[in-house]
DNA sequence: CGAACTCTAACGTGGCGTTATAGTCA
DNA sequence: GTGACTATAACGCCACGTTAGAGTTC
């Protein structure tokens, strides 16, 4: 497929696509006579993922590094030393998940505070002109 | 207070502040003789809320007007046809605080999501090991 | 006086959005 | 061949980080 219809699968700019190409983290399988990118299913899966990392607030080489090592751990033959790293940098990235996880459950309590801070502010106007 | 004390105070860098300055977030109340930013304790607050609005996705454009509506809404002399236009507008600050929440609990699931993904990789690691 | 602090100015960065111009596909 | 799609290139934006060099405070 194209680029136009990856975007409109994966609700992201060709731009953004691009841009992950530039800088290694979505690479089209091949280019048309003309030049053309040609992706496959597997892009779209791998967009996927990267949307849901995108909010968590990875950058994209942190999630380029994520990415790798979930294919490499989901490649059908891999030598043992390799595992052993392999499950190592797993366990870190799950680590950093759940920081960033933390982070978003604090973020949560400041949205109510907020949102109280807010309330207090109409409800002390509401008072004001009732006089 | 001078520049340093109040970044100690808030936790945000010197850059930060001044840019924030630059874009007319948040202006100190004078300046020294030699021209060293003058701060009260005003700012110190102003600072930690928009510390608590930031990570919520809001621009320093969006937190401005968040700021402004608080401190008409608190000063002490207000007409009655001001009243009611910022009642209206602080309706609409909760409204897209309630938003950027909502999208917080979603990026609380894509989190969970990406952390099982992550320990199925680890456990298909391990069986494969295992043999 | 001197150490610690602060000033402005300017360039760099990440993650794209937005034209502009030209070439490609079915 | 023609209308829709795509290519590269380049500049713009936000929210700062990071020097560099000179001035201020106590």
């Amino acid at each position: 497929m194209h680029i136009g219809e990856l975007c409109d699968r994966v609700a992201l700019s060709q731009r953004t696509v691009r841009y992950y190409e530039e800088v290694g983290l979505v690479v089209p399988e091949s280019r048309s006579k003309g030049g053309f990118r040609i992706y496959s299913r597997r892009h779209v899966t791998r967009l996927l993922v990267i949307k849901q990392m995108k909010p968590l607030g990875f950058s994209l080489e942190d999630m380029g590094a994520v990415l790798d090592s979930l294919d490499r751990a989901g490649a059908d033959e891999l030598r043992p030393e390799e595992a052993g790293e392999l499950r190592q940098r797993l366990q870190l990235h799950a680590e950093s998940v759940a920081e960033r996880r933390a982070a978003l459950e604090e973020q949560l309590e400041a949205a109510d505070r907020l949102t109280a801070t807010l309330d207090a502010a109409a409800e002390r106007l509401s008072c004001l002109t009732a006089l």
